[in-house]
DNA sequence: TCAATAATTAGAATAATTCCATTTTCAACT
DNA sequence: AGTTGAAAATGGAATTATTCTAATTATTGA
């Protein structure tokens, strides 16, 4: 049985993926409820290994494709940090990561208007820059391991 | 024949070397003369095609025991974007880097005192950043391509 | 319903990096 | 100078995340 979207999320992810002609198919919104759901940060092998509770014959290849169509949409974003898998996050707004390396969490860390105004400022003219990235590493906050 | 460093560089080389216990090696003063040589971000690979030009021996593992020395050291940084190989850095002072998507060359953007601040002061309380990651992409100043 | 197109599947292939067992090098001591 | 022991280098195999490929299945629009 699929993962059952909210109504608004399942209506964004329609939406998104109409928008590129591409289809809204139960493998994709299985993909998308399941980085929605625990906001972990979790790898591509984390969302297999979810996925596939849901929708048993999933192969590891269409958690690659579906990750690669929902990160085309905008709808997810890649984390990349270090040589380590790449994570998938939902969180859309200005924001950076936190990894601790004790226990290899990652956190999001949000980025202020003024500060992501001075970190644009730090451009040399003749660039224009489409992505931004921001990692911290380090000790997280004990309390919350 | 080894690549020959500057007398002040073998001397910064030598003497991190030698604090933590390891040795000045021909083949570590290779690599890291290379990198300082040419401030284009090299991969492994590149490395290792330039270090093989002296030191016609060198295996791959070396290079990657080098690299990983001279990291441990903090004679040289590494610069992780996307999901692409690892690229070798000489400049340790403040400084993000600027990926260009169409030619893939890499640019370093220094990072003043401010905004520097302005970037920590994002992280909550709790956590202690070791390490700050910022990179940029998107279309680089034509000019120098 | 049916054809056309897009998406999924399983498994092979790839690419960067790491591991491992062996050999070589180097520095410190006789 | 010769010996020894630890550290480093070597070549090749192994690993890991990811991408590719060819065949099958699902979805959409006429």
């Amino acid at each position: 049985m699929a993962f059952s979207l909210s109504p608004s999320s399942k209506k964004t992810f329609a939406h998104s993926l109409r928008e590129k002609g591409l289809r809204p198919t139960k493998q994709r919104a299985c993909v998308y409820g399941i980085i929605l759901d625990k906001r972990d940060h979790p790898t591509a092998d984390d969302i297999f290994d979810r996925v596939k509770k849901h929708l048993p014959g999933t192969s590891f290849a269409t958690v690659y494709n579906c990750l690669e169509t929902l990160v085309g949409c905008g709808l997810v974003r890649q984390v990349n940090m270090d040589r380590s898998p790449t994570r998938y996050c939902p969180n859309l707004t200005p924001h950076a990561h936190f990894k601790c390396t004790e226990s290899g969490q990652i956190f999001d860390v949000q980025i202020d208007q003024e500060t992501l105004s001075k970190m644009h400022a730090l451009i040399p003219k003749g660039f224009l820059a489409e992505n931004i990235d921001l990692c911290f590493s380090g000790k997280g906050d004990s309390s919350t391991q």
